[in-house]
DNA sequence: TTGTATGCGTTATCAC
DNA sequence: GTGATAACGCATACAA
């Protein structure tokens, strides 16, 4: 069996208040506290934090539930939620419901039964309607980053998606460029309906002719830019691409080479999200930056905020910016 | 406060007995069950975990240790994982020692402190000898993937690093290459001796000249591949490029673009690793897929059975075949 | 500064 | 099938 304070008290020769005392920081006598040091060391004690847990009635963990542990955009996200947390005296744990059929709705559990204090879902899916009234519901400290299926009264963190497209749509009319094909995302996903808004309202707002033949769906996926640009390519008429994520883009600068195009000499071509290869390929590609590290910031403050605060917070959505960053996949026409 | 099984007892007009039985799968009365069920419902109740644990004296959970919770390397392997642990009925959670300086060592802690039943290390870098030793001394279920610091008697799981790069250097020489050249990884990551082993004795095995001078180190990154290769240029007098992973693979390329080379025309170049853009680059990346999937099912298997064993397990190291999977970035001579 | 006594929410061992 | 009762390991109010 594992010691417990009990097995401390007696060899130190004092009592389990003076060992639980001493662990948790407060005073003792210089000798005692050399007697409780040498039989931690000799028992190799270590508190049972279930029974700690039980009695506290708090965790001083909070938990992290990601839709797949291991996608490389919430890289920077979750570097910022553990900065947050390690100053505030907090552990994270991640949850990933990955490969499983669970839905985010059956994390809110871990709440219920005690094994976070406050919850962070970050997910770039839509979210369902029922679900998120359900955490808004709730009593407990929680943060969504990403989409709040239009429910009010939700703390949600995001990254202003119209702007972001609205943004790079300028530039590319900035340099010369009046004849823009467009490739969505999937439906499934939470930016997918605000980024197409930021193009057609961007070009309508830039006079531009808005030609429905040449905005064409993808998944975000690499074969999926490269399907669209090959669609693309048949109907014609337009000077440059704008995809909306870097993925897609890698994949119709793909297509565009088997088909005998330099890019951009042929076509301009711009992504959304920066992620780390977009740099690396040649050419370079001019995409749009999220603010990763701050939406995680962000969301963890506003977590801590609950967790913390007595008084009852406002739940609003907050919307971070991002930058346009431009290398060479963009012909200056 | 939260609700309780006496709370649910109280309104059911039963014991608390009876709650934990019912909760817990055991046969009641047709009539109990239904007051219990609605009881539970009307009161909003969940089981406090904590309390669970402490009495059981198991979590019913394992935890995987990784330095860098979204490194994209980690995906198929937590894919493996998480898969190999639901069917076994348990949940998975994450931790990670990313951006905080705390080790792998600190979290053996999670076992001491019974918040997990199990635990895998996940790493890429070398390990120290002592963190080692720790992890196998203990009387927990442990298990490593990558590096075991030489220790024996510990349980891990890794590819074979070292015939994974003497397939590719065989490949090479079976199209005509005679003059390799070879960019290694940084000095901090488990696999580069071997991998370096396994570049160098291939080399020999064929009778090949070995030139030191066209053995050049990088740290991994696109931007070690760039240097690397431009590092390589101005030796010259190879044709092929064998880097010891796909980033550093994709940075050389850059650089033989950058200096109107055209690949694989002028040079044939092999990566490690199969990432997800080698296939959409331009051109596609020859390289060696990892079986990272794979590598996670077998980690959670010998996990598995160190939880659940009773009969004292031998702890041994585990090596799995990495595949050439040829693309378009070498040339036939 | 220290020890005693009590309770946290659950499971398990009894008798009934 | 059911209900009282004793653990599980810890923190804390209170008395000393």
């Amino acid at each position: 069996m594992a010691p417990t304070i009990i097995d401390v008290a007696k060899l130190a020769k004092t009592s389990k208040s003076t060992v639980s005392r001493y662990l948790n920081g407060k005073p003792v006598k210089k000798e005692t506290e050399e007697a409780l040091k040498k039989a931690i060391k000799e028992l190799n004690y270590h508190p049972n934090m279930n029974a700690r847990r039980l009695v506290l009635n708090r965790t001083q963990v909070i938990g992290i539930v990601v839709d797949d542990i291991s996608n490389s955009f919430y890289s920077g996200i979750l570097k910022g939620i553990t900065e947050v947390s390690n100053k505030n005296g907090f552990d994270c744990v991640f949850y990933s419901w990955m490969s499983n059929h669970k839905g985010e709705r059956d994390f809110i559990n871990l709440l219920y039964e005690e094994q976070v204090d406050g919850l962070i879902f970050l997910n770039f899916s839509k979210r369902e309607k029922e679900v998120v009234e359900e955490m808004k519901n709730t009593a407990f400290a929680v943060v969504l980053i990403g989409d709040d299926a239009g429910i009010q009264d939700v703390s949600s963190i995001d990254v202003d998606n119209f702007s972001g497209v609205g943004d790079v749509v300028r530039y590319l009319h900035r340099i010369g460029h009046r004849q823009l094909a467009y490739i969505t995302g999937p439906e499934s996903a939470g930016a997918t309906q605000e980024r197409t808004n930021g193009f057609e309202k961007t070009i309508r707002e830039l006079g531009l002719a808005f030609n429905p033949e040449l905005m064409v769906s993808s998944d975000w996926s690499n074969q999926g830019g490269y399907q669209a640009m090959k669609q693309l390519l048949e109907v014609g008429g337009f000077t440059a691409v704008v995809a909306s994520n870097d993925q897609t883009a890698l994949g119709a600068i793909g297509a565009a080479h088997e088909q005998g195009y330099s890019i951009p000499k042929d076509f301009s071509i711009v992504g959304f999200d920066d992620i780390e290869i977009s740099k690396w390929i040649y050419p370079s590609l001019t995409t749009v930056r999220q603010p990763f590290v701050d939406i995680g910031i962000k969301a963890a403050e506003v977590l801590f905020e609950k967790i913390k605060g007595t008084k009852k917070q406002a739940n609003s959505r907050i919307l971070l910016k991002p930058n346009l960053v431009i290398r060479n996949s963009c012909l200056n026409l």
